[in-house]
DNA sequence: GGCTCCTACTTTTTT
DNA sequence: AGTAGGAGCC
C-alpha cells in the first residue's frame, strides 16, 4: 500500500486517498493526472474499499483506456478484464450488447462510423427526393448528431422554422431506417444506453448498485449527453471522481461542454476542488509561457503550473520569410538536436491544420529524415477494408442495407442500378430491408431464409460456385447464404479468409495493377482478426465488428520506428516530447480565421496553443512565416497574437541563418519526386520569393509589415495604382483585410 | 461498367 | 496545390 502512494505529492495523495465522495480534480498539463486516476483505482481496491467489480472508469480514447488498464495491471495482481474500464462508447456498447432486447436492438446490431452514417443519410435524402443544395447531407448529419448529443429524439427537438422542421423530419426517417436495419451510430450508443437506464428501473438499480466508484478522465471534454449518462448511472450512491483541465478543453467545436465542470460542482455538491498544479514535465520557462498565455482567457476555474526544476532554456522563436524557409530551418535544427543526442521520436513537429504538414514532409523527405505523420487515413477506414467489413457485416446481420449496398455489385456481378432500384422499391413496399426484399423476390429459385441453409449447402458442395459463379441477385443471395453457413463453423480468422476468397475481393485486388497495397491491407485484416481472437474476451464476429467500428484508430501501421513525430496540436494532446517545434504561428492560421467568428473561438484557439506549448519538456521552438502557400495561393500573414502574449523575457529570437532554401524547378513535383532543397551557404540568395513586385510607391512592398495608427500591426498583401491614387491592401490581425489609400492612411514600416 | 474530365472543397477529430 | 466526388462519355 505505502509503495503505491509513497511518491505522491500532497495534492496527489489527497486526491488518491479521498474518502467515498464525489470530487473534482483540476489537473494541469503534466501534473500526473493519469497517475492519480490509476493509483486511486489501485488504492481503492487494495485497501478493500471496493472490488474491481464496483469500479467504472471512463475515458475518451481507446488509447487512454488501454493505458489505464496497463497501469492498473502493473500496480495490482488482478485480472482487469472484468473491470468496466473503457471509452464512453465502448462501455455503452457493452451495456447494449448485454441487454439488447431491453434496448430494442437485434443481438448482432452493427455500429455505423461517421462515413457509414453519412452514406445512410445520403441514401435517405435521395429516397425522400430532398434538395441536397438546400439540405447538404453533412449538415443533416451534423443536425442529427447534435440533437442526439443533447439527448434529444426527433420528437423532442423544438423547431421554430421550416428548415428545422425539415431537419427533424429527416432525423425521424433516419431513426426509422436505422431501426429497420438494426444499426446504431456513435451518438446512438450513448443515447440508447441512456434511455435504457432511464426507462428500465430494474437495470438502473442494478448498475447503480454495482458501481461504487465512477472515475472520469478528461472531464472537460464530455458533452451534455455523456454528463447526463454519468449522472444517471451514479445516482445518489456512487462517488464520481472527475479529473479534467478546463484550460485543455479543445473540443468545444464537436460538442464538448466545459459547463459540465460547473454543473458537476453544483449537482454533486462538490465542496472542494483539488488542484494539481505541480508540473513534472516541463522546465520553468515553458510553464511560464503557458501560464501567461492562458491568463488571457476569461472564466477559467483558475490554476497556475509550477515546477521545482529550473527555468531551462529560453523559448526559441524564428521568423521565416516563407514557409519553405521555415521548414528548412526546422530541418536544420532537428539535425543538430539529433547530433546532440536527442532521439527523433522525442521530437515533435506540431501544426494547427493538417494541410501544413506537406511543406514539412517535403523538407524532411529531401533531408532523408525519417518521420511519421499521425492522423492520416485509418486502417479500418480504407476502402478495401470497408468492403471486406461489409461482407462480414452481412454475415452477422443481413438486414444491414448500408453494408449490402456497398458490396452488392462489388466485385461486379452484373447487378446494375436498375436491379438495385427495383429492390429498393420492393423493400419500400414491404417496409423491410433489402435482404428481405431479395428473399421475397427470389424465394423458390435461390437458397434463402432461415430454413434453406441445407439446400444451399448441398448446392455449394455439389457445384462449387467459385468455378462457375451465379450472376445477378440470385448469385448474390446464394453467395451470402453460403458464407453464413460456412462461417458458423469456422474460427474468426478463417471466416475472414473464406470471405475474402469467396467474395472474390482478394481476386479483384490481385488483378488490379495498383492493388498490392490493398491486398496487403486485406491480409492485415486477417492478422487483426487473429490477434483479436487472442486478446478479446468475446471472440465472436459481432464483437470483432464492434471493435473495428469503435477502435478504428488503434490499428495504425508502421508505429514504433525511430522517427520524427508530425501531428496537429489536437492529436498531440496527452503526449509529451523532449523538443517541440510549433510552426505556422500566424494570424489566420493559429488562431485560425474560421474561429474568429465563433463565440469563444479565439479562447479555444488559445487553449489549443496552451496545449501545444505544454507538450515540450525541455526545448520549444515557435516559428512563423511571412508568406505561405495555402490552397494554391501565397498568403501574407502577420505573426500570431499568441506570440505577443508570451513575455519577451522568455523568448530568444533566432537570427535567420545564412542558409536559405529556394524553390527550384523540381520543388513542386510531388512527394516522391526529385525535388531538392538547395543549400547555398553564404550566398546572397534573396530571402523573398521572386513573385513579389515593387509597388508604385516603391517604399511599400507586398509582404512588408506595417503599422497603422488605428488598426495596429498588419502586412501588405496587395497594391495597385500610381502616385496619389496608390492603394495598398493590408491584412490586420483583428480587423481583417482593408484597402488603404497611401495618401491618407498613416502607415509606418514595421 | 468503367474511364476521364471537371468542379468544389479545403480547422481541429474521437467514437 | 491537391483531392474527392459527380457527371458525362465510350
Amino acid at each position: 500500500m505505502s509503495a503505491l502512494i509513497s511518491e505522491l505529492n500532497p495534492e496527489q495523495l489527497e486526491a488518491v486517498t479521498l474518502p467515498h465522495q464525489s470530487a473534482l480534480v483540476l489537473a494541469g498539463a503534466g501534473s500526473g493526472k493519469t497517475r492519480v486516476l490509476t493509483t486511486r483505482i489501485a488504492y481503492l481496491i487494495q485497501s478493500g474499499q471496493v472490488s474491481p467489480h464496483g469500479i467504472l472508469a471512463v475515458t475518451f480514447t481507446n488509447k487512454a483506456a488501454k493505458e489505464m488498464l496497463v497501469r492498473i495491471a502493473s500496480m495490482l495482481p488482478i485480472d482487469t478484464r472484468g473491470m468496466w474500464v473503457g471509452t464512453f462508447h465502448g462501455l455503452c456498447n457493452r451495456m447494449l450488447r448485454a441487454h439488447h432486447q431491453d434496448a430494442g436492438l437485434p443481438q448482432a446490431f452493427q455500429i455505423l462510423d461517421s462515413a457509414d452514417q453519412l452514406a445512410v443519410i445520403k441514401r435517405l435524402l435521395k429516397a425522400l427526393g430532398a434538395d441536397d443544395e438546400k439540405f447538404p447531407p453533412r449538415q443533416v448529419q451534423w443536425f442529427i448528431n447534435n440533437a442526439k448529443e443533447e439527448g434529444l429524439r426527433a420528437s423532442q427537438v423544438e423547431t421554430y422554422d421550416d428548415f428545422a422542421r425539415k431537419m427533424v423530419e429527416f432525423y425521424r426517417f433516419y431513426e426509422q431506417q436505422c431501426n429497420k436495419e438494426g444499426v446504431v451510430d456513435f451518438a446512438e450508443l450513448l443515447l440508447r444506453s441512456y434511455e435504457l437506464l432511464t426507462r428500465n428501473e430494474h437495470l438502473r438499480e442494478h448498475y447503480r448498485g454495482r458501481f461504487d466508484h465512477v472515475l472520469v478522465d478528461e472531464f472537460q471534454d464530455t458533452n451534455r449527453l455523456q454528463y447526463k449518462w454519468l449522472k444517471l448511472l451514479a445516482g445518489n450512491r456512487a462517488a464520481v471522481f472527475a479529473v479534467g483541465d478546463d484550460d485543455q478543453s479543445i473540443y468545444a467545436f464537436r460538442g464538448a461542454n466545459t459547463g459540465n465542470m460547473k454543473d458537476f460542482e453544483k449537482d454533486f455538491r462538490i465542496s472542494k476542488i483539488i488542484k494539481l498544479e505541480q508540473n513534472y514535465r516541463s522546465h520553468g520557462n515553458i510553464l511560464d509561457a503557458a501560464n501567461t498565455l492562458i491568463r488571457n482567457n476569461s472564466g477559467r476555474l483558475g490554476k497556475n503550473l509550477w515546477t521545482s526544476e529550473g527555468h531551462g532554456e529560453p523559448i526559441r522563436v524564428y521568423n521565416a520569410p516563407t514557409d519553405f524557409d521555415e521548414a528548412s530551418f526546422i530541418v536544420e535544427e532537428v539535425k543538430s538536436l539529433r547530433a546532440e543526442g536527442v532521439v527523433l521520436s522525442q521530437i515533435a513537429l506540431l501544426y494547427r491544420s493538417n494541410a501544413q504538414s506537406r511543406v514539412l514532409e517535403h523538407a524532411l523527405f529531401n533531408a532523408s529524415l525519417p518521420y511519421r505523420v499521425y492522423g492520416g487515413m485509418r486502417f479500418f477506414e480504407r476502402q478495401e477494408i470497408k468492403h471486406a467489413l461489409a461482407y462480414l457485416r452481412l454475415i452477422a446481420n443481413p438486414e444491414d442495407d448500408n453494408a449490402l449496398l456497398r458490396i452488392i455489385n462489388f466485385p461486379v456481378r452484373g447487378i446494375g442500378m436498375r436491379s438495385v432500384e427495383q429492390l429498393q422499391d420492393e423493400a419500400g413496399r414491404q417496409g423491410g430491408s433489402l435482404w428481405a426484399a431479395m428473399g421475397h423476390k427470389y424465394r423458390g429459385d435461390a437458397a434463402f431464409g432461415p430454413n434453406s441453409g441445407d439446400k444451399a449447402q448441398v448446392r455449394l458442395e455439389s457445384k462449387p460456385w467459385l468455378d462457375k459463379p451465379k450472376k445477378g441477385v440470385e448469385g448474390f443471395v446464394a453467395l451470402i447464404e453460403s458464407m453464413r453457413q460456412v462461417c458458423e463453423k469456422l474460427p474468426l480468422p478463417e471466416v475472414v479468409e473464406h470471405m475474402l476468397e469467396h467474395s472474390r475481393l482478394a481476386a479483384y485486388y490481385r488483378a488490379e495493377r495498383e492493388g498490392a497495397d490493398r491486398l496487403e491491407n486485406l491480409n492485415e485484416l486477417i492478422n487483426a482478426a487473429t490477434s483479436f481472437v487472442h486478446e478479446a474476451e468475446d471472440d465472436s464476429l459481432t464483437a470483432f465488428l464492434s471493435h473495428a467500428s469503435l477502435e478504428a484508430g488503434e490499428h495504425q501501421a508502421g508505429g514504433g520506428q525511430e522517427a520524427l513525430q508530425l501531428m496537429t496540436v489536437h492529436s498531440a494532446k496527452g503526449l509529451e516530447f523532449h523538443s517541440v517545434f510549433l510552426s505556422g504561428l500566424e494570424e489566420g492560421l493559429f488562431p485560425h480565421d474560421n474561429s474568429r467568428n465563433e463565440v469563444g473561438g479565439v479562447e479555444e484557439e488559445r487553449r489549443l496553443m496552451y496545449v501545444a506549448v505544454t507538450r515540450a519538456r525541455r526545448r520549444l521552438y515557435l516559428s512563423f512565416a511571412q508568406s505561405r502557400m495555402l490552397h494554391g495561393q501565397t498568403r501574407y500573414n502577420i505573426p500570431s497574437r499568441f506570440l505577443h502574449e508570451i513575455p519577451d523575457s522568455l523568448l530568444k529570437w533566432l537570427q535567420p541563418v545564412q542558409k536559405v532554401a529556394i524553390r527550384n524547378e523540381d520543388w513542386g513535383t510531388g512527394r516522391k519526386g526529385s525535388g531538392r532543397v538547395i543549400h547555398e551557404p553564404g550566398h546572397g540568395v534573396p530571402a523573398r520569393p521572386a513573385d513579389i513586385r515593387d509597388s508604385a510607391a516603391s517604399q511599400w512592398r507586398i509582404g512588408q509589415n506595417v503599422t497603422h495608427a488605428r488598426f495596429g500591426a498588419g502586412v501588405i498583401v496587395n497594391c495597385e495604382g500610381h502616385g496619389a491614387d496608390s492603394r495598398v491592401e493590408v491584412r490586420f490581425g483583428r480587423t481583417g483585410t482593408k484597402w488603404l489609400l497611401l495618401e491618407y492612411a498613416k502607415l509606418t514600416p514595421a
